[in-house]
DNA sequence: TCGAACTATGACAATAGTTGACGTAATTAA
DNA sequence: TTAATTACGTCAACTATTGTCATAGTTCGA
């Protein structure tokens, strides 16, 4: 049975710095024989304890994988489980055990009242995103060798086929559906799309100097970039204003700066207004978007007399 | 102390039927003077129960609001504190008082090894998700009024400035940075955005026969639809892969039914794709495309001579 | 009004679990 | 080798839990 003191030991050891019996003993005012016995029964269930035996020797928890348990009140319960709803909308979630406890051991945990608000919860409140249909289930895998700074080796498929690939990833990032990998290969930093990895295994080769993501992102954040001023119509300005794309400065005009190479990009979605936006600087992304306008327009040249 | 039998007896308790002394001494095993021992040491410990004495009565508890606890291992904290990144994303989650729980109180019980790995998460994972600024501070307050079918009284501003508005909440839901409340108010359900309701308070009227949101939600989808044929390039098709608005049958062609009403909004949509796409059926749809996008050019008309 | 069906509580012995004391063996560092 | 340590078995002492019995009070319905 576990009572306070084989809890407290538990923690104790995991501060995993060493103890002898005769130590534990005495802070516990316990005999060492006591002592033994509540180590023995922390080891069947299943705290993974280890000792030196002999002269210099003692007992050691190894990094230990029971936490200190949650208490939680209703309210916060049920924002839990509003989480575990957002949480749905994100496939291949790294370490994604976290889902399966609380949706089946710790719901059938709760009680009964609690457990219809939670139902009720459902009925009432929904996010709603784009969730991506592409299994990419490496994730955890990928997260893990980026923390350790790890190179990982695996299968990719873009348009040329399936290449074998190694690479040091920074770490993952989820967006729209998607989940992305900077990695560095070759002294150069790729991005890849994770549902396109296979057979990712990580390798022994590490990298203790290798950047983080969060570091890659702002880098990625202080390229070169070029003025761009959009002029909305009344309506268009209404669109983009739910557009956190653009956050107008005045009713129907947005300024920005924008990464030179990103005006492509940034073309293609202005698309999206149609006649609603009009390009005022700068004449790249004029011409960008007038040209991506004329080829479109051009599928539907011989239905003009007919909409006209 | 508190072993297996008594944490089974709070929970059947919990159930809000009323058990007497001897039936559970029947479900446990034990003798009726053990079973009122252990409901003693509940009380004691402060489960709300109490008894009813006399011919048909019996033990009850009152509906608890003292969760279990909550026993994760690593990984799933790891997922959980992970959870919480991707919760930073959405401001004003209805029960946000999980989001501090678990950042203070819960993140400094944990072993230090683990701290450390959850600091490190930060460096590598990251969601991309537009953020909106606007805050929508009543969120909780609206779903708990969803939830009991209640009727709130709100002041909104709008277009036209700000009026007090009455209406019964069907919901609560969250995209891409904005809360909305799909509410009925005299017989018509109203689509209102969360962030422009100001002083909002619950008021007794209920109304039981309210449909859910989901309900709701699941008609909107019901209205009539349209039979829809769009034909990619290839480049298209793989844009349109990441956009899981579509769900592509074959590469580059994608079959679909739409709602009538929503064709104006699909062939802004497609403007996104610009030369990548040919609408194949409607014809309707066909002629809203041409038709945006020859507006759209007209705008760029007298830089023909530059870009071609 | 009575009796059956309940809860509430105390006393005490029987049972089960925990602890301490002691012994023995094995391992290890100095 | 010796001292410090883990490992583990045995048994008696101690402590906690449980069952049995007794008694008293409340409530319902015949």
């Amino acid at each position: 049975m576990m009572n306070g003191r084989r809890l407290a030991l538990m923690q104790i050891l995991d501060s995993r710095k060493k103890y002898t019996a005769r130590e534990l003993a005495e802070r516990f005012g316990v005999s060492m024989r006591t002592i033994q016995r509540d180590l023995d029964y922390l080891q069947t269930i299943g705290v993974p304890l280890y000792a030196e035996v002999g002269a210099g020797g003692g007992y050691r928890a190894l990094p230990n994988r029971l936490m200190p348990p949650l208490q939680l009140n209703q309210s916060e319960a049920l924002g839990l489980f509003m989480l575990l709803q957002l949480l749905e909308l994100v496939p291949d979630f790294p370490y994604g055990e976290i889902r399966s406890h609380l949706a089946d051991h710790y719901y059938s945990s709760l009680p009964l009242d609690t457990k219809e608000q939670i139902d009720r919860i459902g009925d009432h409140l929904a996010f709603i995103q784009r969730a991506a249909v592409i299994p990419a289930p490496w994730t955890t895998l990928i997260l893990e060798a980026a923390m350790e700074k790890r190179r990982l080796s695996f299968d990719y498929s873009s348009s040329g086929g399936i290449k074998i690939t190694q690479a040091f990833p920074l770490g993952l990032y989820y967006e729209q559906g998607c989940w992305y990998v900077p990695a560095l290969k070759d002294e150069r930093t790729l991005l890849y799309r994770a549902d396109r990895m296979h057979n990712v295994c990580k390798l022994d080769a590490t990298l203790p100097e290798l950047q983080t993501m969060k570091e890659w992102m702002k880098q990625e954040d202080d390229r070169e970039r070029v003025q761009v001023s959009l002029q909305f119509t009344p309506f268009g300005a209404r669109v983009a204003q739910t557009d956190p794309d653009y956050d107008l400065i005045t009713d129907d005009r947005w300024e920005g700066l924008v990464p030179h190479q990103e005006l492509p990009f940034l073309a293609r979605k202005l698309l999206r207004f149609g006649p609603e936006v009009r390009v005022l600087q700068p004449p790249a992304l004029r011409s960008l978007v007038a040209g991506l306008l004329r080829q479109a327009a051009e599928q539907y040249a011989h239905d003009e007399d007919v909409t006209s």
